[in-house]
RNA sequence: CGGGGCGUAGCGCAGUCUGGUAAGCGCGCCUGGUUCGGGACCAGGAGGUCGGAGGUUCAAAUCCUCUCGCCCCGACCA
């Protein structure tokens, strides 16, 4: 039992703050709502980075950069945008000693300074479809900051495409929402909903929205990743046209889509337990710890360190990367070493002392389960790579297994109340109410429309109105 | 921004109501030793002027005013 970690059944948000303390992810920084994220928790971005970039990638994405301070008139050219955004931006009002002339907002998001840009570099119809993504920081002052889920600042990935017609542009949308839905679940472990937004859950100047969500280990829904589709707004507004190859101008049809550093909150309030962090295996940085246990400095130091080197860098090999350590702090006792790895989720730990090679073996265990065995050193190269996806894919089966166990099906308001009250969790229903049902809805459970899940096109009853034609719904609790 | 709580050593706290050698405890840290396969033990140390500013007083961590910040709950959000 972890003596570090509040046990999260009596306290679910200081159990996430403990972990994230324990197990050294990020720290506060000296401004309200930012963030210092620790090399721990910085490599864990690293890697989610390197998996969506791969498929950025893939799908025919490129890399680049735009700048953090937007004009103060780029955003008010989009009604709904500007609406949106302006009360959590941050404006710089004076450099070089001097008041500006026109303020200058710090990116909340970069659709306007993309969107300018794309209206110089889009004429033709040959010009499209740009399929440009970035890594960038951007800021939304928050009033409740939460680590990771919420921070004024924070790092993320927005792709920024212009097509030329409504339908690539609306395939797009749908094609990254699907990129985000198999990274997630393949690698980040997370079962996730892929749907629509409802009307008031839109960003700010979308046609549509669509998200993945995902829920926590407290039953509430968080949104893991968000693609948009934006229409011609942001063409209309910042005039992207384009000569069709009739020769008539036509404007631009955009997506842009993120995920943020929020998916570190994610995969912590998915996975974790109250002896720390726990990372799925393909996404941790460090997938396995070696231990060289011994007292015997020669004795460590002759045949310890070079087979746990020696292993190391075979596992290294065979599973691509540098994902191993070897851990050499030999000032500390076993028990703590144990704990330090425990806690920062490293999947196995594997310890090798003298009895272990004494008896040809290496002691291995396992984070998720701590379950502990003793694998012949000859089979270690091939068994920890299997085990690595047994704990892949059971992280992930029983984290899908808990959001079946918490999602609820009503048909009646009466029911949402009751399963809000006394369950949680996700409730499925069929909706088919306005923005003030919504909100009526809101400030009566507390629940929120999350999504409406894409691969449920039919319809049915309204749970609210009694209305025919709702569409399937899911609301739940929110971060 | 509204409601509640709190700022005393790196962390967690006691002391504040009833001003006056109480700046103290636990963990952590440093040194030495014994230990060493799930968070050790003994001994000896280093470290704070009590969030900040002003005021009351012979005297303030303790009372008053202002201020800054943090945490939790609500309205808003990747």
């Amino acid at each position: 039992m972890a003596r570090n970690i509040t046990p999260r059944a009596e306290d679910y948000s200081q159990w996430y703050l403990d972990i994230i303390k324990a197990a050294e992810l990020a720290d506060y920084a000296p401004v309200r709502g930012c963030m210092v994220i620790r090399p721990t928790g910085y490599s864990l971005w690293e890697s989610i980075q390197h998996h969506f970039d791969e498929a950025f990638k893939e799908t025919g994405h490129v890399n680049a950069y735009f700048p953090l301070l937007i004009p103060n008139s780029f955003l008010e050219k989009e009604a709904e945008h500007v609406e949106g955004f302006a009360p959590e931006c941050a404006v710089v009002t004076h450099a070089g000693g001097e008041v500006l002339e026109e303020p200058l907002v710090v990116r909340p998001t970069s659709e306007t300074v993309i969107g300018h840009m794309y209206s110089k570099w889009i004429q033709s119809w040959r010009d499209l479809p740009i399929l440009i993504n970035q890594w960038a920081n951007v800021m939304r002052w928050e009033k409740r900051p939460r680590l990771f889920l919420r921070t004024s600042e924070f790092l993320w990935q927005e792709g920024h495409t212009a097509h030329s017609s409504r339908e690539e542009a609306m395939e797009e949308t749908l094609k990254m929402l699907g990129v985000y839905a198999r990274i997630m679940r393949d690698i980040l472990a997370l079962p996730v909903v892929e749907g629509e937004k409802t009307e008031g859950e839109r960003f700010p100047g979308a046609d549509n929205t669509y998200a993945c969500e995902t829920m926590m280990s407290d039953g509430k829904a968080l949104q893991a990743g968000t693609s948009h589709f934006l229409g011609q707004n942001f063409a209309r507004a910042f005039d992207i046209k384009f000569q069709n190859q009739n020769g008539d101008l036509e404007y631009a049809w955009t997506t842009s889509w993120g995920v943020s550093t929020r998916l570190i909150g994610a995969i912590i309030m998915t996975h974790s337990d109250d002896d720390g962090l726990v990372l799925p295996p393909r996404v941790a940085p460090v997938k396995a710890a070696i231990l060289p246990i011994g007292t015997n400095e020669e004795k460590v130091a002759s045949t310890l360190l070079p087979r746990a080197l020696e292993l190391s860098s075979e596992l290294d090999r065979s599973l691509g990367g540098r994902c191993t350590v070897v851990d050499k702090q030999f000032y500390l006792r076993p028990g703590d070493r144990f704990f330090q790895h425990l806690q920062r989720g490293v999947p196995l730990r594997v310890e090798l002392g003298e009895k272990d090679l004494a008896a040809g073996t290496a002691r291995v265990v396992r984070r998720d389960s701590g379950e502990k065995m003793d694998i012949p050193l000859e089979n270690l190269a091939s068994r920890i790579p299997e085990l690595l996806e047994d704990i892949q894919s059971g992280l992930f089966n029983r984290a899908l297994d808990f959001r079946r166990q918490n999602t609820s099906v009503v048909s009646t308001y009466d029911e949402m109340k009751k399963v809000m009250e006394e369950k949680g969790g996700f409730v499925e229903t069929w909706f088919a109410g306005t923005r003030d049902d919504e909100k009526k809805i809101k400030e009566e459970t507390g629940a929120t429309a999350r999504c409406m899940p894409i691969d449920s096109p039919e319809e049915g009853p309204c749970f609210f109105t009694g209305k025919p034609g709702g569409r399937k719904v899911i609301f739940a609790k929110a971060y």
